[in-house]
DNA sequence: ACTGTCAAGATTTTCGAAAATCGAATTCTG
DNA sequence: CAGAATTCGATTTTCGAAAATCTTGACAGT
């Protein structure tokens, strides 16, 4: 017998996705998840410059781990990149906002779909807990609406309790997508945070969502996931007039 | 009157997308194009590992373009990436490619829906002559199984009919994900080549795709799109046997 | 006053060598 | 002899400077 596979012998890396949670080994990796922190947290402002010797102090790296960062996030769409040009924390566009929020609703939707017919016990599991730190750190930030560590924490909770309700369907590109997709999002929630009065709890329709995942029941999921999104779509369209004033003052 | 908007004068790039058919004016987007075309032309093996010394030679460029050509080619998940271990050409596998071939149908689905909503007349008259184009690929074909060349022009024209039905959702977005996706899928479709003595033209189901779409019939040309996916997914699932035996002689 | 050309300055991009890391073979220890 | 620690070679990662490119502003011509 030949050991002459094609295929590698070890099979090398997963099929995707840098993992979440671990943290990079390398100086470009470390950058680019500092990099895209700071800009979902909006440490920098969107639309501003990226310079090399700015960002090179800033993070403390050279020109070459920080340009891989640069092309990391760029792929991410955070930042844009232009040739010979350099690169730009990504705009703020409010219709690209809306364009993210239908999309999630869709994808959320399908993976849902696909996590109730094929989602094991495991996963309902992992969704049960995942429902009890966002109730939980929603309980927190009702007690003080303007602790930004217990936004940040809700936040968290918040995209977890959403990952573990498309997580059953076990499509690794759609996890892919709702990665790419959620940190945009986030990126506009908090954007609002600057000028919302209170934020949207709503754990109660999290709550009916999970329920109707739990009973396996597909159309009142899909149905009520749908309506979580248009719900909130309204809301941030409300508040989106609201900005628009508030920045025509500025200029 | 100041001068002084919060977002900058000129709204620099676009929300997104390097724009598929401009050519980079940098080393690195050139040696990236490249790559991805060699990975999906299967000029560079499935696991293949991709050594900066090698590369180096073959695209005539140092270090610091590969990495970052190799970066952005990971983003998209065409090459693999491993902290301080290099990269390698993603691995061939199947169920990779059932998970691309079911989220492009739901993305295309909803995109064709949106398309058929909200396109406007532009939309149906680049439709329009994507199909006469594949239509007239489709007999080039017919007429010489064989021809490499035939068949990278038929595979060209079918990418821009998927995607001209597409493109009237105005989705920055899901285009983005349609461009990702498409990659792969033909990468995998040209894996195939090598086994399937014909190639599958159906032409017809295009047709009534596109005709319901011109109908501005969005039940019938989802559920069209939708068969027209779930019949070419069969046909890779049996064709998928086939490799597995072929494979299997080989080791 | 308007337009186009050209040089200087600033910034990005690329190169080549140095440093860090990994995997495997080797040596040391119990 | 088994298992842990170590050294070595190969490879990736990072740095710092050189090359290429773009932007700005001055200047000349119409």
């Amino acid at each position: 017998m030949k050991n002459t596979p094609k295929q590698p012998a070890r099979t090398w890396g997963p099929g995707l996705h840098p993992a979440r949670d671990e943290t990079p080994k390398t100086l470009a990796g470390r950058v680019a998840q500092q990099l895209r922190q700071d800009i979902i947290r909006h440490r920098l402002e969107p639309g501003e410059r990226l310079q090399f010797e700015k960002l090179s102090k800033l993070y403390e790296v050279g020109t070459s781990p920080l340009r891989e960062a640069l092309f990391q996030v760029a792929a991410q769409g955070l930042v844009v990149a232009e040739d010979h040009k350099g690169f730009i924390v990504a705009p703020i566009q409010f219709d690209e906002m809306l364009d993210v929020s239908n999309l999630r609703a869709n994808l959320e939707s399908y993976a849902i779909r696909g996590a109730i017919r094929d989602g094991r016990e495991e996963w309902e599991v992992d969704l049960l807990a995942a429902f009890h730190r966002l109730k939980r750190a929603g309980i927190a930030v009702a007690a003080d609406q303007d602790d930004e560590d217990r936004r940040t924490e809700w936040e968290d909770r918040h995209r977890e309790f959403h990952y573990a309700l498309c997580k059953g369907c076990g499509s690794p590109w759609l996890l892919h997508f709702f990665d790419e997709l959620y940190d945009h999002m986030e990126r506009y929630r908090r954007y609002f945070w600057k000028y919302a009065e209170r934020a949207v709890a709503a754990d109660s329709e999290h709550e009916a969502i999970m329920k109707a995942a739990l009973d396996r029941d597909e159309e009142r999921a899909a149905t009520l996931l749908q309506a979580h999104f248009q719900k909130q779509a309204k809301l941030t369209m409300s508040l989106r007039k609201k900005v628009e004033r508030a920045t025509a003052e500025v200029s």
